[in-house]
DNA sequence: ATGTCGAAATCGTTTCGA
């Protein structure tokens, strides 16, 4: 099963390359964010004339969330809303679409828009930080359902210093402090692990380049596309691949698709079913 | 040179967010 993620940076503006990238790569479900569209104008019926399954949440000119998947949705589950005691729900922050969670393939999948935080100790970068807090009370209380769980989408947050290309200039700043790092460590407990590092372990892989300052000719990139993985899915991955070439597309996204592969259901429920066929 | 994009309003240039 293929699971991928793409900050689009405008559904709109980007319709054209993504159903380029779905008919070339052909995943299984395929998260956006920053569509920065209202649900009124989604262009759903593109996908759904190619078989897709769509669900979108978004408002006008900022952040946006949408699945695409060829499996039904089901359970759909808008906003951190619904995870979340009243009072963390209602605190979740003035209403900006960053979350859309679904059972799709009998698996959970999160599909996040983390905010980008703006600067260091900025109004932002505080909202940034307490709506990373909520997401962690929202995750605590989705583990306990006990479903297979794939959490991905946009961090904003690169984990490590090998996730920068410069980490002597760019170690501490937004979207590399220890405040951020440490919250984000503090949603994945131990449950979920990065997919990109099963199989991964260099620097020099990236999926976002800043539109500014040549960044894609030099390559100067930082890894904040990120998919996380609970055990069984991790068990069962087999790659985990950042498709950097659609960054050289004409009128490109800033970011790239990331995509992971997992053989799910198992082998051996496969096996099972079959078996169970014959008795 | 925070050097470029995308969306929306202030409509054809400016603002905001990233």
């Amino acid at each position: 099963m293929l699971i991928a993620t793409w900050n689009v940076n405008s559904i709109r503006t980007r319709l054209a390359q993504v159903m380029d990238w779905l008919e070339e790569v052909k995943p299984d479900v395929l998260c956006l964010q920053e569509t920065k569209v209202e649900d009124a104008l989604f262009p759903n019926s593109e996908f759904e004339q190619k078989g897709y399954n769509v669900c979108f949440h978004g408002q006008k000119s900022y952040n946006g969330v949408a699945l695409i998947s060829h499996h039904p949705i089901k359970d759909l589950r808008v906003g951190l809303v619904g995870e979340l005691p009243h009072s963390l729900a209602a605190k979740q922050l003035s209403n900006q679409a960053r979350v859309l969670s679904a059972l799709i393939n009998e698996i959970r999948i999160v599909n996040l828009y983390v905010p980008n935080g703006s600067a260091v100790g900025s109004e932002k970068y505080i909202y940034k930080l307490e709506w990373l807090n909520c997401l962690k009370q929202y995750i605590n209380a989705q583990a306990l359902r006990d479903e297979p769980l794939c959490i991905l989408g946009d961090f904003n947050i690169a984990l490590e210093d090998k996730d920068i290309h410069t980490p002597q200039a760019l170690s501490g700043g937004i979207m590399a402090s220890e405040d951020e790092r440490s919250a984000l460590k503090s949603v994945l407990g131990n449950r979920l692990r990065d997919a990109f590092r099963i199989f991964e372990s260099d620097t020099n892989h990236w999926s976002w380049w800043n539109y500014r300052s040549g960044a894609w000719n030099r390559d100067k990139g930082w890894r904040i596309d990120h998919i996380y993985l609970s055990e069984e899915l991790a068990n069962n991955s087999s790659s985990c691949e950042i498709h950097k070439q659609v960054r050289g597309n004409l009128q490109p996204s800033d970011h790239v698709p990331v995509l992971v592969d997992i053989n799910w259901p198992p082998e051996d429920d496969q096996d099972d079913a079959l078996e169970d066929l014959f008795i």
